[in-house]
DNA sequence: TTGTATGCGTTATCAT
DNA sequence: ATGATAACGCATACAA
């Protein structure tokens, strides 16, 4: 266990027998300022030397950090991330990914309740960042100020600062809520989170509506439980609504993690799915195909949207703001039909 | 919007009309060395000016960097993060929930295999660092000579370098075992990721075979499903297990997520659960409570057990790497009885 | 083409 | 108690 001493740019450009200028343009691939031979031996030297740059150095000195700040929504009771939510795990996970392959390293937290982001943009020297969930609008200005790249993934910020990496909720809303209607359903409750202005869920929401006005139904508030993203409160919406409107024979989730606890609701009620009541669920999570009855659910590739979402942002790092076309990305949405919904026979 | 100029000391210090150093003093908690009226000239300078500390800076200037590594496992395919198991998920909510808290960030990523992790602890003078999963020889070797303290979480690596926050594997493949026997099972079937030595695996099929042995049972080796820690493979296992086995009445899978997958293998297979076979997992993954029928599972606090890392950490780091105890710290582990364990009937 | 010198923001040493 | 000033490792403008 050799102790491990620092190697510096200056040790590589005295074994190497050139200037530090010289080390510092071939390792970072001006190679156009150099000679062959001066490169070839800078190469050697480092090598040799098992030179590792310090990139707390280079931040300083005014070149990239390599370092990506990854914000992801917190519990309500704002204690840890949400990362239990697999949906945001798989953003991370499409995200860190693609990161590490362009050298990039992620930062991951949360931002508590009323605390900005700018601080830590500042400290950190962050060379861009990824915006998770919804915040209040003096996080989004302050956001701006540090003159970053940006890229919000499930918001509907409607900046053109800002770069967007997201899906058709409206469709996706009406995919699910067509796929009941299709099925015979005509009284089709909405279970949901909180349906905050500009946020993916009321996009869904609206899906829900345009779906049902389409078909000539009647849209009626009373079908519509709004309260958290959560099995709890799905759990909680599936009693209420077996025990208040037995006429509803279908529920469109706007998450699969609400969906599973309306599966669990209704079991408990004694309500059997999909015999009695039909599912829908969103986001496809691996859990929705783990889970019993297998949900049917509106799929996104959330691995691929995290992915896509790191993509723009490097490419607005490293080819300027202006490269991006300001259009955003909108990952492709398609239904997975398992075994949670049921053709309604009339009776 | 205004533009932002970064804020330095410097500009701290010509406002308070005091020296850079002073500013320095005070914004690091060494008031001893000045006095009271500089201290609140500092102080309201700083905060007037809204300094925000460039933490390259200072980790340059030789101190902290506030930075910690956090290490999970990729998938096989070695393309992306293991954050989709949901184990991995809660012990990083833990963990970054008590960093955040003490003014540290977290890089989180995965490590290419064969790659080593000394780079990036090098290039991010990284304060410390946890390591989830199990690695070569050679990537234990090349952390210990960054001279950083690091936390291991599911690794029995036999260092005295590394602290580690365990659980008592063995004992919790004793309990779950234990359950089954005690519910008048005698065939009970181990389905489990790779037994590799030292692994928490091995630790868990070692309590198997203890509750076994010290009920009078034969151990079977075609009893003992063994691959990989997926829900496919738990799938296959059942499968495999109702074709060629019909005397197994019980399956102890030593993790949730393949439990799942026998769950879903075994009714593919026309069993019922808890009617025909009784099954019980390992770690109490959010979903274990989810699933229909609810699973019972060897519970342990995971996101409890990512603070208590990141605080045993963070202790190495400021208090001294001595200052810790060398004992592991071990988390508390309870059965989580649900609904998947029936009491077998004498036949 | 190559090398020297300077600055980046912070901390720490050493005079004062 | 306080204030210059020299590192820290790297990138780069400028000089040679």
């Amino acid at each position: 266990m050799t102790p491990l001493k620092r190697i510096t740019i200056r040790d590589v450009s005295e074994r190497a027998g050139v200037s530090t200028a010289a080390v510092s343009y071939v390792l970072n691939g001006r190679e156009g300022k150099v000679s062959q031979e001066t490169a070839s031996k800078v190469r050697r030297a480092a090598s040799e030397l098992n030179y590792i740059p310090d990139f707390s150095a280079r931040s300083l000195a005014g070149t990239r950090s390599k370092l990506i700040g990854v914000v992801i929504p917190q519990t309500e009771d704002q204690k840890q991330l949400l990362l239990q939510n697999p949906f945001y795990s798989e953003l991370v996970c499409g995200i860190e990914a693609r990161l590490r392959q362009s050298g990039y390293h992620m930062i991951l937290s949360g931002v508590d309740k009323g605390e900005g982001y700018l601080d830590t943009s500042m400290q950190r020297n962050l060379d861009g960042a990824i915006i998770m969930g919804i915040y209040q609008e003096s996080f989004y200005d302050d956001l701006k100020r540090v003159k970053v790249p940006i890229v919000l993934i499930d918001s509907y910020v409607n900046d053109s600062y800002f770069q967007t990496v997201s899906i058709d909720d409206e469709a996706g809303g009406y995919m699910a809520t067509k796929l009941l209607i299709d099925n015979g359903h005509t009284n089709i409750a909405l279970v949901t989170g909180l349906i905050r202005k500009d946020g993916v869920v009321e996009k869904r929401f609206l899906g829900y509506k345009r779906a049902l006005k389409e078909a000539g139904l009647f849209y009626n508030s009373d079908y519509v439980f709004e309260h958290s993203v959560s099995y709890e409160y799905g759990q909680e919406a599936a009693a209420a609504l077996a025990a208040g409107h037995p006429e509803i024979t279908a529920v469109f989730a706007t998450s699969d993690l609400v969906a599973l606890g309306v599966l669990r609701g209704l079991s408990d009620a004694g309500k059997r799915v999909p015999e009695d009541v039909s599912v829908v669920g969103f986001d496809d999570i691996p859990v929705a195909r783990m889970c019993n009855p297998p949900l049917t659910t509106v799929r996104q590739n959330i691995v691929a949207r995290g992915a896509m979402a790191a993509d723009r942002l490097l490419k607005a790092i490293e080819e300027g703001e202006d490269s991006v076309a300001d259009d955003p990305s909108v990952a492709r949405l398609e239904l997975a039909i398992r075994q949670t919904v049921q053709r309604l026979m009339p009776n």
